[in-house]
Order: structure tokens, then C-alpha cells, then sequence
RNA sequence: GCCGCAGUAGCUCAGUUGGUAGAGCAGCUGAUUUGUAAUCAGCAGGUCGUGAGUUCGAGUCUCUCCUGCGGCACCA
């Protein structure tokens, strides 16, 4: 006897053991054929599993929202299917469903190319028209390793070591193509429907690993149709638009060039834009009472084998050598040059938490690989800073910290932040105890807070655990902002220490802290969330004073003198062009505000006010218009 | 760093089987004085990323290096 309890309340009962497929053909006709797969238990399954005790039961149609994980499951088997038969010899590797979609990674000597993709693809539909049955048995271990290494796939008979004793090794099978997985499928090849693409061949290693080999790998979007698809690849052109290199180009914000890779040449609009996250930054910090300091940007290599970081870090470093045969390190970090400023004077326990924060400007020789426009890079600015307390204060400081990032970032439009959180690594140094302690201090920050966060064990850094702040590109790349470490071994290290109240000298917790993390980063992806239509108090330019005629070239001089004067930053635009002309141009530059000015506004002192994206246009005594635009020009709440 | 792809005028791109570089936009000059997303005409602009090789001849073929792009690995 065996109970079936369904979403909607309803037993059903039967005498013998059955099949998730069985129960939807008995609801009716529509749900089986609809049925790609059923969650036992709140456990999704295959159809087919056999049900011999009491459960709930839901079936899965295309409906719901996991259904599109097993779709693209299936996707990367088809692919992978097509690939064996178009390509014999071509070995198959790992193939998972991904945000998105899927990949298969493939070890095949020859390189595919974008012409080989579009076989695939066709090949894949072929395989989707076969509507074969996907079907799943268990094997015995040692059969199905002596089964992948006859075919030569060597890779798969790697992979089957690795899955637990206890655990049963299961295949699936369509047609005559096989692959050990574990599940679960849709019950056909039909059922993937063909909203599928082929995206991208890619590089990757060998269960990411960089010193085992290189496979291929082929990535693929896959949705339940295709209107869902459509969307999608609309997504991805709109988010091409508004990739930050090519609006940093368009609008005249920065370049790069040869000589200088990783590095930046901002120009005047760029570095205005940089400069306000600065000035924002700096307005905050001194609300949330830090000190600001600068140090050296180059400083001798002794400083940097005390912190550890020559031994760990060192062919990530720039390095100059004097005349006097010194070796500098160009700095890839702040917080020695920090601690210094901390270690002058003595410091007592009242003089804590100590915040010193600095702009400091980093070098760090990153691999080529890694460059990536103004989120990665080798030069970078990082709003950093050290917070010197006890251990009791520990975790009333990470709070603050905490609540301080995610503040900021809501003055910016991001209120969708992911926290990580890293505990302690296999390498690491102190005791166990002083992890525990550095550990709970952060997590009960995030949780009295009230924040949740996913955890990536083993992430931690060598002496201590950190929160990461995670924001994303238009095109769902996540970039790792703010970061949050709790370390106990650079003060040690570098010798800080203060004054108890039993007179004695005790070694501080040291907290590392970034919150826009890399200015160059931070501000590459405001560029991308904006699309480049800056809020008017973010905007390089913010208004531009342009003329009908230039009969009116005085009276716009003027306007401008004024808007100046009230602090915004107006340019104007005095060439013999069109106002049609004129209105296109400073609206592809996204400048926020046109203020145009003619013959009657100069008659009247007034301006014709057009907001970018607007098709109206607003008529405004100009005393009136500067009052109004200086307020909406305002910084955010938290800075005035 | 690794795998793959790419590099032609400031930008976007064309350039047939190797025969000695072209367009649009931008720029400059002139005309036009214009009312909310491109006024017209003319001019100028490139040792085709670098270095080598093959060839009578290379933007086109081969190799080196540099830079970029897509991933992977890395990210104190």
C-alpha cells in the first residue's frame, strides 16, 4: 500500500509500488504528456523513479521554474551527444546546467570553431526530432570504469573514483549515446523543445585545476521557448551597449593604450566622475568618524617581508631599485604603510576603535588573462581602511561596517547585494579558539543585522575570515566590491600594539575594509547599472547651455556663469548647428539637462529646460531654473 | 599564465584566388543663423599592431612578440 499525497491535498492510494509517470496519466492525459519530471519528497526525480513507499508528490511541468534546470541538464547531454557523433574520438568531460543555461567541456585536440558550433546545433535539433527516450540504470563501478576506458574516456572513468562508496553510479541513456550522471532527466529528447543556442567556446582546465589540462569547453543558453530566447539574446545586446569600455569610450570617460596595460588614462569627464565617488566616500567616512591618511607608494622591500607578503605575493609585485641598490616594492596594498601610521606615539585602549582610512593607490602585476577594462586591472584605488579594536569591540565594528556598505550602496541604486562569507582555510595561522572568535564576531554581525549571506568555506585569507560584497554587471557577471577581513596577524607582525587598562601591552584585532572596494571598479560598474545616464549629481556633465542662433551667445554665456557659480557642471554650446543637431549630439553624450536658449529666453532671462530621454520641453524664469537644478544637483541625504 | 579568436583612418567597418588601400561618421575649411535627436559642399586623414620569413610582389600566406576580446586559472 502506498500514499500519494499531491500539492493540492488529495491522497491517492495504490496497492502496488508506481511511477511518478503512472500518477500523472492517471490525473489525466494533459498532465502526462506536460510531466517532465516529479519532486518526491521535495527531491526531484525522473518520471520514471519508482515509488514503492508514501510521499508527496508534485509533478513538474514547464511551468516551473526548476524545470529549467533540467532542461538545460538535458541540453548539455544533447550537446554532448551531437559533439561524440559529429566528432568521433572527442572525449566528454563534465557538463552542468549553469544561470542561464549550460556547458559541456570536451577534450578534443582540434579546436571547434564557430562553424562547428552551428553543426552542433543543428545536429542537436536532429537529436531533440529523434525524441529519444532518456532513460537511467545503475551500474556497477568497476563495469562502467571498464566500459568508459574501452571507448577511451578517460576522463569519465577519472570522474567515477571520485563519487562516494555508498553512493549508487547511475547512467542515462538516449539512443545509443550514454553518460554516467546523476540525474535527473526529462523522460525524452523531445521535450527540450529547441530553445536552445550555442553562446561560446571557451577554454577551461581539467577540473579547474591550471596545472591539468585544457578542454574545451562549449557554453549554451537553453529556455522553455522561444520567446523566453529572444528575451535573452535582447538582454545580452541591450547589456553590450552599456558595457563601460565602450561607453567610457563613446563618452570620453578613459582609455587605455599598449604601453600601459591594466592601466588607466582617465579624462577629464572620467576623472570628474571618479572624483565625486571620492569626495562621497570621504564625506561618509568622516561622518562615521575615521581619520584620513596618506603614506608612501613605494617603500622599502624589508616592510613587505615582515608583513609576509614578498614571501606570498612577490611575483604579483612592481619593483624599482635605486642607485643605492635599495629595492623598493611599489605598493600593492595599504595596510603596512597603515600600521605605521598606528604604531606612532603610543596608543591606549581609549584611543579605540581607531579608523584610519586612506585613498591608497596599488600596483599588483595581475595575470594577463585577468584584465578586464575598469574591473580588473593592474593600478587601482582602493577607498581603504584599518580599524584598530579590541576584541570585544569586534563585532560592534564589523556591524557598522556592514550597515555602512550597504547604506552606500543604496545611494547608488543597489539594493540587491550579495554577502560571502569565508571562513578558515586549510593554510591558515592562530588557534582554533581565535578563529572561532574572529568566525562568530563576523557571522553575528551579518546575522544581527539580520543580513543573509552564502558561505564559501575555505575562502577565508591565511589569517583571518572576510565578508565579500558582491554587485553585478549588465550582463550578470558578479564583481566583488566591498570586503570586510578580521586578522589577527599583521599586527603581530608589524609589531602594533596598545595600552590596556592593566598597563600592559595587548596586540589589537585589525580590520581590513574596502567598501567601494577599487574606485576604478566601482565606478566601471556604475557606468554599466546607469547605462551612462548618470544621476544628475553623478553626472561629468551635467548641463549644457546650447543656443538657437548666436544672437543669443550672451544671454547663454551668462546662463552658464550662473550655473557655474551655483555649483553645477555646465557646459555650453555655442557652435552655428541646429538645435536639432545640437539636442542629438549632448543627448548621445547622455548629458542630463539641455538648457536652450534663444532669442525669446534671452529677451524673457529665461531657459527652455529638456531632460535627457524627455520629449518635453519646460520654459523657467532662469533664477527659478538654478534654484530648482542646484537642489536636484544635491549629493545624496547621507552626505549633506 | 592557459585555450580560442581578433588587431586596416579618431570611431564603426569593407578590402575578391597574393598585384601595391576604400566607405560612413568624427575632424578641418567654406556656405548656412537655424526652435528640440544628423544642413549642404569641399579638403585632409592609414609605413594595414610589431619584427622576421616565403614570394618578382604580402593588408591578404607562415612564424615571433605586443595588445585586446571570450572563457578558465588567479585576485593579499
Amino acid at each position: 500500500m502506498v500514499a500519494i499525497r499531491l500539492p493540492d491535498g488529495n491522497e491517492l492510494n495504490f496497492d502496488a509500488p508506481t511511477t511518478a509517470a503512472a500518477v500523472a496519466q492517471g490525473i489525466g492525459a494533459g498532465l502526462a504528456k506536460a510531466a517532465l519530471a516529479a519532486r518526491i519528497d521535495g527531491k526531484l526525480m525522473d518520471l520514471s523513479a519508482v515509488i514503492d513507499r508514501d510521499c508527496e508528490l508534485a509533478i513538474v511541468t514547464a511551468k516551473d521554474e526548476e524545470a529549467l534546470d533540467l532542461l538545460r541538464h538535458d541540453a548539455a547531454h544533447v550537446m554532448a551527444q551531437a559533439v561524440q557523433e559529429l566528432y568521433p574520438g572527442t572525449q566528454v568531460t563534465i557538463g552542468p546546467a549553469i544561470e542561464n543555461g549550460f556547458y559541456y567541456d570536451f577534450a578534443r585536440s582540434e579546436p571547434f570553431t564557430p562553424d562547428d558550433l552551428e553543426e552542433i546545433e543543428k545536429r542537436m535539433a536532429e537529436i531533440v526530432d529523434r525524441d529519444l527516450p532518456i532513460t537511467c540504470e545503475v551500474w556497477d563501478r568497476d563495469d562502467l570504469i571498464g566500459v568508459f576506458n574501452e571507448k577511451g574516456e578517460s576522463y569519465k572513468a577519472e570522474l567515477i573514483g571520485d563519487i562516494p562508496a555508498d553512493e549508487p553510479v547511475t547512467v542515462y541513456r538516449q539512443g545509443d549515446w550514454f553518460d554516467m550522471c546523476r540525474g535527473p532527466h526529462l523522460p525524452s529528447t523531445g521535450k527540450l523543445g529547441k530553445a536552445f543556442k550555442l553562446m561560446k567556446v571557451a577554454g577551461a582546465y581539467w577540473r579547474g585545476d591550471s596545472t591539468k589540462a585544457m578542454l574545451q569547453r562549449i557554453y549554451g543558453t537553453a529556455w522553455a521557448d522561444a520567446k523566453q530566447l529572444k528575451a535573452h539574446i535582447e538582454m545580452l545586446e541591450e547589456a553590450e551597449k552599456r558595457d563601460h569600455r565602450r561607453l567610457g569610450r563613446e563618452m570620453d570617460l578613459f582609455h587605455f593604450q599598449e604601453e600601459a596595460p591594466g592601466a588607466i588614462f582617465w579624462h577629464d569627464k572620467g576623472w570628474r566622475l571618479f572624483r565625486k565617488l571620492v569626495d562621497y566616500m570621504r564625506a561618509r567616512q568622516d561622518l562615521a568618524g575615521y581619520q584620513e591618511i596618506a603614506t608612501p607608494e613605494i617603500m622599502d622591500r624589508s616592510l613587505w617581508e615582515a608583513s609576509g607578503h614578498w614571501e606570498t605575493f612577490r611575483e604579483h609585485m612592481y619593483t624599482t631599485q635605486t642607485e643605492d641598490d635599495r629595492l623598493y616594492v611599489i605598493k600593492p596594498m595599504n595596510c603596512p604603510g597603515g600600521i605605521q601610521v598606528f604604531k606612532q606615539g603610543i596608543k591606549s585602549y581609549r584611543d579605540l576603535p581607531l579608523k584610519i582610512a586612506e585613498f591608497g593607490k596599488v600596483h599588483r602585476y595581475e595575470a594577463s588573462g585577468a584584465l578586464h577594462g575598469l574591473m580588473r586591472v593592474r593600478a587601482f584605488t582602493q577607498d581603504d581602511a584599518h580599524i584598530f579594536c579590541t576584541h570585544e569591540q569586534l563585532e560592534s565594528e564589523c556591524a557598522k561596517v556592514v550597515r555602512l556598505i550597504l547604506d552606500i550602496y543604496k545611494d547608488f541604486g543597489f539594493e540587491d547585494v550579495r554577502i560571502k562569507f569565508s571562513d578558515r582555510p586549510e593554510k591558515r595561522i592562530g588557534s582554533d579558539e581565535v578563529w572561532d572568535n574572529l568566525e562568530s564576531a563576523l557571522k553575528g554581525a551579518l546575522e544581527h543585522l539580520g543580513y543573509s549571506y552564502t558561505l564559501n568555506p575555505g575562502e577565508g585569507a591565511f589569517y583571518g575570515p572576510k565578508l565579500e560584497f558582491v554587485l553585478r554587471d549588465a550582463i550578470g557577471r558578479d564583481w566583488q566590491c566591498g570586503t570586510l577581513q578580521v586578522d589577527m596577524n599583521m599586527p603581530a607582525r608589524l609589531g602594533a600594539t596598545y595600552v590596556g587598562e592593566d598597563g600592559e601591552r595587548h596586540q589589537p584585532v585589525m580590520l581590513h575594509r574596502a567598501l567601494f572596494g577599487s574606485l576604478e571598479r566601482f565606478a566601471g560598474i556604475l557606468i554599466e547599472h546607469y547605462a551612462g545616464k548618470f544621476p544628475l549629481w553623478l553626472a561629468p556633465v551635467q548641463a549644457v547651455v546650447a543656443t538657437i542662433t548666436n544672437e543669443a551667445d550672451g544671454y547663454a554665456r551668462d546662463v552658464q556663469e550662473r550655473l557655474v557659480a551655483a555649483g553645477l557642471r555646465a557646459d555650453i554650446d555655442l557652435r552655428n548647428e541646429k538645435i536639432n543637431y545640437k539636442v542629438r549630439e549632448h543627448s548621445l553624450a547622455k548629458v542630463p539637462l539641455m538648457l536652450v536658449v534663444g532669442g525669446r529666453e534671452a529677451e524673457n532671462a529665461t531657459v527652455a529646460i529638456r531632460r535627457l530621454g524627455g520629449k518635453a520641453q519646460e520654459i523657467l524664469e532662469l533664477d527659478q531654473a538654478i534654484a530648482r537644478l542646484r537642489v536636484e544637483a544635491a549629493a545624496p541625504e547621507s552626505i549633506r
